[in-house]
DNA sequence: TAATAAATTTAGAATGAATCTAAAACGGAG
DNA sequence: CTCCGTTTTAGATTCATTCTAAATTTATTA
């Protein structure tokens, strides 16, 4: 673990929000000012393959990151691509009953436009 | 509805499988030689906001298209991209109940890796 | 602690899917 | 047929992400 990847990882934890990497990346830099955008991107990637992150993917926007582990959805707002955590009990189960093979992961993705984005 | 576009449409229309707008292009191709990508690009947009198909996002991978307007799941081999699709009843329910909110559409995506890819 | 091997970092170039541009072609209403 | 808005086209552009190769840091072993 390199003051790089704490870093990271520091950031990715410090907020309920779910940044995208060039925000994690501008986060990163007020601590490391010397961080440079691709290890922000190589420690993305490690981090997710130690189970420590996930990856949102952004449906056409930027991928954002989540240093939950806890199973639930995500509600993605279309305009400003902002993404809210909610609960979805009784989901593994249901893909379980479906599909009937073993499989890596999931993700249940709601489409909305957030209030903020309506107003405007 | 230009030929370009009826094109488009049948290409996705013409097989279960679900196709890259790179894939779709070369079919496209092979029935109007001088189509363009752009053109391509252009009708899946206007294809997808008449709600005569529906775009995957591609997690990482290229976006798929897919001709159904049943709401379903989809299963993604995480190697090849492939997309199939399986039934998932009961998941709006499940979703109203959770967030409360209007939401404009939603997707279930499971990954894994298919036979195919597991082989090799 | 020194020597060596392995992993990580860095800046910038490269990639590739998707979008944009502006000019040309098309299509439908009258 | 004529006009005007829409669509098409080729190619340039964008932008997130990945790759590269050299330099640095970290870990291992002596």
């Amino acid at each position: 673990m390199t003051k790089q990847r704490q870093t990271v990882l520091d950031v990715i934890r410090s907020d309920k929000c779910h940044h995208t990497a060039e925000e994690i990346f501008t986060l990163a830099k007020e601590i490391l000012p010397g961080i440079s955008r691709a290890t922000v991107y190589n420690n993305l990637k490690v981090l997710e393959s130690e189970r420590l992150i996930r990856r949102i993917t952004g449906d056409g926007l930027s991928d954002r990151y989540d240093g939950s582990y806890i199973p639930h959805g995500h509600l993605l707002c279309e305009v400003c691509g902002r993404v809210w955590d909610f609960s979805i009990e009784g989901m593994d189960d249901l893909i379980k009953n479906e599909i009937k093979k073993p499989f890596s992961s999931y993700e249940l993705k709601v489409r909305h436009v957030c209030a903020q984005c309506r107003e405007s």
